[in-house]
DNA sequence: CACCACCCCTGGACGC
DNA sequence: TGCGTCCAGGGGTGGT
């Protein structure tokens, strides 16, 4: 399940297969895919046909592949992937592809989602998807700065853990990363957001910025889905200290790890280190 | 306005 | 083996 780690490792995995390079021919498998903030455009343009990608970016989830005249916006949802095949390299699987990119060198890239809770947006530039798509995300969670947490977190009464899931708030924890970051700093998932102490939420905003960079270190986390540009998966979900492991033991203080619901979402948590 | 439940979707796990 | 049921969850939406 891409979060934040999952989509900065794949995007720098993108860098060099994909920047100065030209795409030659697109194929749209599945139109509702592509959800264009502009319908008038034909799609072949929307997905970039012709353009030179000139950057790859990211705020929180979202990943756009920057071309000289357009950008495309790519949301993976819950599993949905990218994939750079050279000349000749084959897909494990070819079922769910929704889009495919052939590009000036021989090799593709193809966009896969069975669920299809992603998409593609296509912009006609950075500039429009910065104020169309990404003013009403919060800061981007791999840089977020204690005061910018506090503030975010006084705001509302909701449960800590529902806050840093709101892309609102904070723009690229998911499940996994909240509850990681919440056990790394003793923090019950429940806690209303509004009473989390000011050095709570410095040390909060530390240990998000240090589970995200390591996790996005080791590839990211890899549950069921999940895989980089090149089809490799991640390692990261080794690390995991909480997530997924409801029954069994803290691994810091040996009591049995509960598991219960926060805002639709599985949630993970020691009732001894989180208070 | 703030918050929350529901819904979209498919594949894998599990019970019988 | 096969079938039915449940569950995973990011994010939009509509209800409270």
């Amino acid at each position: 399940m891409p979060e934040l780690p999952e989509v900065e490792h794949l995007r720098r995995g993108l860098i060099e297969p994909l920047v100065g390079r030209r795409v030659v021919g697109v194929t749209l498998h599945r139109r509702d895919v592509l959800r264009c903030a502009d319908v008038s455009k034909r799609h072949r343009s929307a997905l970039l046909n012709g353009e030179t990608v000139v950057a790859l970016a990211r705020h929180g989830k979202q990943l756009v592949i920057q071309g000289r005249e357009r950008v495309l916006l790519v949301h993976l949802g819950m599993t949905g992937s990218l994939a750079h095949r050279r000349r000749g390299e084959r897909l494990a699987r070819a079922d769910h592809v929704h889009a495919t990119w052939r590009l000036d060198d021989g090799s593709r890239l193809v966009f896969r989602d069975p669920r299809r809770f992603g998409g593609l947006w296509g912009y006609a530039s950075m500039e429009a998807v910065e104020a169309e798509r990404w003013s009403s995300l919060g800061p981007d969670a791999l840089t977020i700065r204690a005061p910018a947490l506090r503030a975010a977190l006084h705001r509302t009464s909701r449960p800590v853990k529902a806050a840093l899931l709101d892309q609102g708030v904070l723009a690229g924890v998911g499940n996994i990363y909240a509850d990681e970051s919440l056990f790394a700093t003793g923090i019950h998932p429940l806690r209303q957001a509004d009473v989390v102490e000011s050095d709570e939420a410095t040390r909060l905003a530390g240990a998000i910025r240090r589970v995200l960079r390591r996790a996005i270190e080791g590839g990211g986390s890899t549950i069921r889905d999940y895989q980089d540009a090149g089809g490799q998966p991640g390692s990261y979900q080794r690390t995991h200290a909480v997530y997924g492991r409801a029954g069994q033991p803290c691994p810091r203080c040996c009591t049995p790890l509960v598991g219960t619901r926060v805002a639709q979402r599985q949630t993970v948590f020691c009732p001894q280190c989180q208070d």
